[in-house]
DNA sequence: CATGAATGAGACTTCATTCAT
DNA sequence: TATGAATGAAGTCTCATTCAT
C-alpha cells in the first residue's frame, strides 16, 4: 500500500480511538510510521486528510444498496428489506462517531456538505434506494398500493439510524442476535403478516 | 440571571455557530460578556461547562414525553402521536449539533455517559416513554394487539431523528408544512387506515 | 488563637506540605478557615505572611543557645555542646525546607534578609553563640589554648547542618539513636580523649 | 553547541538570576535565542529541563572527589583536604541557590531523587569520597589510628556546606585569601600541630 | 473586620504547518 | 519524496489581589 493510503487508514483509526478533537498529525504520523512532514507531501492539510477518510465511508453502503436494485422481483421483499436493515445497522455502526465528529466542526461539514453536492451525492442516499426498490416491488404487486415507499424506507432505515446512535453512544456492542430480533420487530411492524 | 446560567447560555450559543471544536474559553468569555478567569470561578473546567449545557438540552422533550403518559386514552392516538412525533422533531433540531458534536471528544462522552448513568437516564428515554404509551392505549384497546408497542415508538422516533440529522448535515430548515407532511406521511404508513 | 496567627500557623501547614511553590492563597485560606480576602486584612500580601512565618521559625535555636551562655562552667563541655548539637539538629530540620524555599525567590530572598539587618541578626547567629560560649571556656581554661573556638562552632554546626539538609534531601528522618550516635561521633573526632 | 544544550544553559543562567520561581518558559527561550514551542521539541516539559540542569551541577565536585582518591599517599593529607575544602566550598557555592530551591517543589524533589536512586547516587556522595580517602591514609598510617574517617569528613565537608549556604543567604561573595583563612581555621582544629 | 465573586495578567503547553537538508 | 526541528499562534487554566456588600 502506498503512503497515501496507508496516512488514510492511519488516520481512520486514529479518529476512531482518540476522536476527532484528539487527532493529531504527530498522531497521525506515528500511526501510518512516517515524519509529520511527509502528511503534507500527499495532503494539503489535515482537514484534507479527514475528507479522504470520510469519503471513503459511506461506499458499503452504497455498493448493497446498489445490488438492491437487482433484487426487486427476487426472494421476497422481507427477506430483501432485512438484508438492507442489517447491512444498514453494520455501515452506520462503523461510520457514526465520524459522521458525528463532523458536526463539531462547521467549517469542515461546509466542506465536506461542497463535495458531497459536486459529486451528486446527499445524506438521503440510502433511503432514496430504498425507496426506488419499493417503487419496483409495488409496481410488480409484491407490496400493498396503499404503502407509501419513501415513508417506509425512512421508517425502516431512521429507525436502524437512531439505534445505532444510541448503541454508539452507551458504547455497547450487540451481538447479531439482537439486531436481528430488531430488524424482525420492524419489519413485523412495518409488515404485519 | 446569575454570572453561572449567563455562561451556560452563552456556551450553548457559542457551541452552535462555532461548534465544539472552535468553542473557546475566551470566546465563551466574551458572550458571556465576563473575563476568562470568571468561568472558573463557577465550573471546574471547560469540559464541565459542556457537559452543564448539555445537561439542559434533553429536559424539553422529556417534559413533552411525561406529558404523553396522560394522554392515553384522550384524543386519538395518531393525535397524539403526531405531537409527539413533531415535538421530537423539533428537539432534535435543537441538539443535533451539540450531542453529536461529543462524538469527537469520547473521554467527554464516557463522562457525559456516567452523569446520565447516575441520573439513571439513557439515551432510549424517549424510545421508552412512546412505548409506555402505546402499551396503555393497547391495554384499553385503542391500538391493535398484533402492535409491538416498542417497535413502534422506535420507528416513529427513528425516522424523525434520522431526517433530523440529515437535515442538520445538510445544513436546512424545514418548514412547518414540511415537518407536518413528513410526519403524516410516517402515521399513514404505521398505521394504515 | 486570633485570625492574623491562625493564618500564620496554617501558612506554615501548607508551605511544609505544598512547598512554597504551591502554597497558594486559595489553599492558606482554606487551612485557615476564613475567605481568601480575609488574608488581605491582616497582611499586605502573600509574601508577608512568608515573612512573619519565617520570623517565628529562627526562635527555637536562639533561645537554647541564649541557656548556653549560662552554661559555661558547668556540666562538662562535652555534654554542653552535645546538647547544642541535638537542639541545632532538631531545629534546622524544622526549618530546612522553609528556609531552604526562599532561594527561589530572590527577591524576597533580599526583604528576607533586609529585616535581618533590621533586626541585627544574621544567619550565623548560632555559630556566633557557640563560639561565644566556647570563649569563655577557654578563659576559663576548660579547654585547651589552641582550639579556635569559631571553627569548633563551624564545624560543630555545620556539620549538623550539612547532615539535616541531606536528610530533609532524602525525605528519610532519623531515630533519637541514630542522631546521638552521629553527635557522639562529631564530638570524639573534635575533642579526642 | 546544539539547541538541547543550549536550553539547557540558558535555563541555568535564569535560574541563577531569577530563582525558581521566576523562571518561565518565555525567559528561558528568549535567552536561548528560540520559542517557547521548541522547548517541547527536547524536553517533556519544564520540570523536565530542569532537572537536566541539576543532573549537570554536581558532575564538578565528583571529578574533583575521583581524583582525590589516587591522592591518597602523595603531598600531604592537610594539603589533600586543603584542595578538596576549596573546590568544595566553590561547587557548593554554584550549585547551592539551584539545590535550595528544589525544596520550594517537593514533587520535582521526589522526582529528582528517583533520578538520584537510579543512577546510584547520593548527596552523601562528597562525604564518603572523603570518608574513602581518610581510611586509605589510615591504613598507610598517615593520619592518626584514632580519627573516624567518617566524622572526619562529615565536619569538613559539613562546615564548608553551612558557610556557603550562609554567604549565599546574604548575597556576600568571599576572595580567595576568605575561603583560605576559613580552611586554614578549620584544618588547623581537625589536625592540631 | 469578613466575605467571595470578579478580574486580568501571565504561565505552561499543544499543534498544524513550514522549510532546509 | 522524506524528514523532523523550529515555529508562533492560540488554548486552557491558575492565582494574587481588589472591592462592593
Amino acid at each position: 500500500m502506498d503512503l497515501k493510503n496507508k496516512i488514510i487508514e492511519a488516520t481512520e483509526r486514529v479518529l476512531l480511538t482518540n476522536g476527532l478533537a484528539k487527532t493529531t498529525t504527530k498522531e497521525i504520523a506515528r500511526v501510518a510510521g512516517c515524519s509529520e512532514g511527509s502528511l503534507y507531501n500527499h495532503f494539503r492539510n489535515k482537514e484534507d486528510i479527514f475528507l479522504h477518510v470520510l469519503q471513503g465511508k459511506l461506499k458499503n453502503l452504497m455498493e448493497t444498496l446498489t445490488l438492491l436494485h437487482s433484487l426487486a422481483g427476487k426472494e421476497t421483499v422481507r427477506s430483501n428489506l432485512k438484508q438492507v436493515a442489517l447491512a444498514a445497522l453494520e455501515d452506520y455502526h462503523s461510520s457514526m462517531p465520524l459522521i458525528c465528529s463532523i458536526f463539531s466542526e462547521p467549517e469542515m461539514l461546509l466542506r465536506y456538505r461542497e463535495g458531497f453536492t459536486l459529486r451528486n451525492e446527499s445524506p438521503y442516499g440510502a433511503n432514496e434506494a430504498v425507496e426506488a426498490y419499493l417503487l419496483k416491488e409495488k409496481n410488480i404487486g409484491r407490496i400493498s398500493e396503499k404503502l407509501h415507499p419513501r415513508a417506509v424506507a425512512d421508517l425502516l432505515l431512521g429507525s436502524c439510524f437512531q439505534r445505532t446512535f444510541q448503541l454508539n453512544f452507551l458504547g455497547s456492542e450487540e451481538s447479531q442476535e439482537e439486531r436481528a430480533e430488531f430488524v424482525n420487530g420492524i419489519l413485523d411492524t412495518l409488515f404485519p403478516v
